[in-house]
DNA sequence: GAGAGATACTTTAGGTTTAAAGTAATCCAA
DNA sequence: TTGGATTACTTTAAACCTAAAGTATCTCTC
C-alpha cells in the first residue's frame, strides 16, 4: 500500500519517528487510565492497594510458592520493593514466608488460606471490571490487539536488550 | 468465524472474561517494559527521572504555560504529586512559576530557556529510543494499533465514568 | 577446603504517588 | 453584599519504587 518508503535513501535526514511516539503515548494513556480505575476500585471496594493485589495474583498462580526473586522478575519491579511489599502482606496475614531448606538465602512465600480466599473474592470482581473496560471491543479487536501487543512486546524486549548493554550501531 | 457464541443464553452462568483479562495483562506488560527501559535510559543518559521528563514534555507543548491543574489532568496524576514535582523542577532551574494575575489561586508554570533547551535535547534521543522499541512493527501494525488503542481508550473511559459513580446494573 | 565470584535478599536514601484534610481565593445566588 | 459552595493548590501520612550498597549464603575451581 505504501507508495514509497520515505526512508529508502539511508539515514541522512533525521527520520520521522512521530508515529511511534504517538503510539507509545496512546499505549501509555490506555494503561494509565485502566490502571488508575482498577486502583481506585480496589481501594474503595476492598481497601487494598494495586501492588498488593498484583503480588497476590502472582502467588495465586503458584500454589507451591515463589521466591522473592521470582516475584521480582514476574512483576518487573526491584528486589527491594518486593521485600517491603511481602513484609506488609505477611504482617496482615495474607502471606506465609519461610526460608528454603535447600538454600538458606532463599525465602519462599505463598498465600495463606485466608489470603487466598480474600484474593479469589477480589479477583472475581476485578475480572468483571476489566471485561467492562474492554467491552466496546469486538472479538476480532481483542484477537488483533493480543497479536499486535505480543509483537510489540518482542520488539521492545529486543530493543531493551541491545540498547542497554551492547549498544549496536 | 465463531461457531457459536458461548454467551447466547443470557447471563445465567458466570461469563468468560479470560480473554479481556489476558489482554489487559499483556497491555500492562508492554507498557511496564517500555516505561522501565525509558526510565533507566533517562537516568543513565541524562540523570533525570521519568516524571520530570513527562512534566517537561507537557510544558514543551504549551509555550504559554499551564496551570498545575492542567498538568495534573493531562498527566493523570494527583494534584499533590504535581506540587512536589514542580517544586523540584523550579529549584533546579528548569521551570518558571508565577501566580496568575486574574486568579491568585492559580499558578502558571512554563519551561525556562535552559529547561526547554535541555528537554529538546533529551526528547530527540527519547524519540529514537521509542522508535527502536517499536521497530519490529510494520506501518500497518502501527496504524492498526493506533486505531485499536483509540477504541480501547474510549471503551475504558466510558466504563470508568459509569462504574465509579452511577453504578449501573 | 579455601578463596573468588555469583546469587538472594535487605537496607538505605531519595524521589514518586496517592488519598484525605487543610488553606486561600473566587464565584454565585439570595 | 454576604455567606455557602466551588476551585486551585498545598500539606500530611503512608505506601510504593528505584538504584546502589551491604550482608549472608552458596558454588565452583584449584
Amino acid at each position: 500500500m505504501t507508495i514509497l518508503d520515505s526512508e529508502t535513501k539511508a539515514g541522512e535526514t533525521p527520520e520521522d519517528h512521530g508515529d511511534e511516539l504517538r503510539l507509545w503515548l496512546r499505549l501509555l494513556t490506555c494503561t494509565t487510565l485502566i490502571e488508575g480505575e482498577v486502583r481506585s476500585r480496589l481501594r474503595e471496594r476492598f481497601d487494598v492497594t494495586l501492588p498488593r493485589f498484583d503480588l497476590m495474583a502472582q502467588l495465586d498462580k503458584a500454589p507451591d510458592g515463589m521466591t522473592l526473586s521470582d516475584v521480582s522478575k514476574r512483576m518487573m519491579v526491584s528486589n527491594g520493593n518486593v521485600t517491603g511489599l511481602v513484609e506488609r502482606l505477611c504482617e496482615s496475614g495474607h502471606l506465609d514466608r519461610r526460608t528454603s531448606d535447600q538454600d538458606r538465602r532463599v525465602q519462599v512465600i505463598r498465600l495463606t488460606r485466608a489470603g487466598r480466599a480474600e484474593f479469589r473474592k477480589m479477583a472475581a470482581e476485578h475480572e468483571i471490571w476489566i471485561a467492562d473496560m474492554f467491552s466496546d471491543l469486538g472479538e476480532k479487536d481483542v484477537r488483533d490487539l493480543m497479536r499486535l501487543l505480543a509483537k510489540t512486546k518482542l520488539s521492545a524486549r529486543k530493543a531493551a536488550r541491545s540498547g542497554s548493554n551492547g549498544n549496536v550501531r
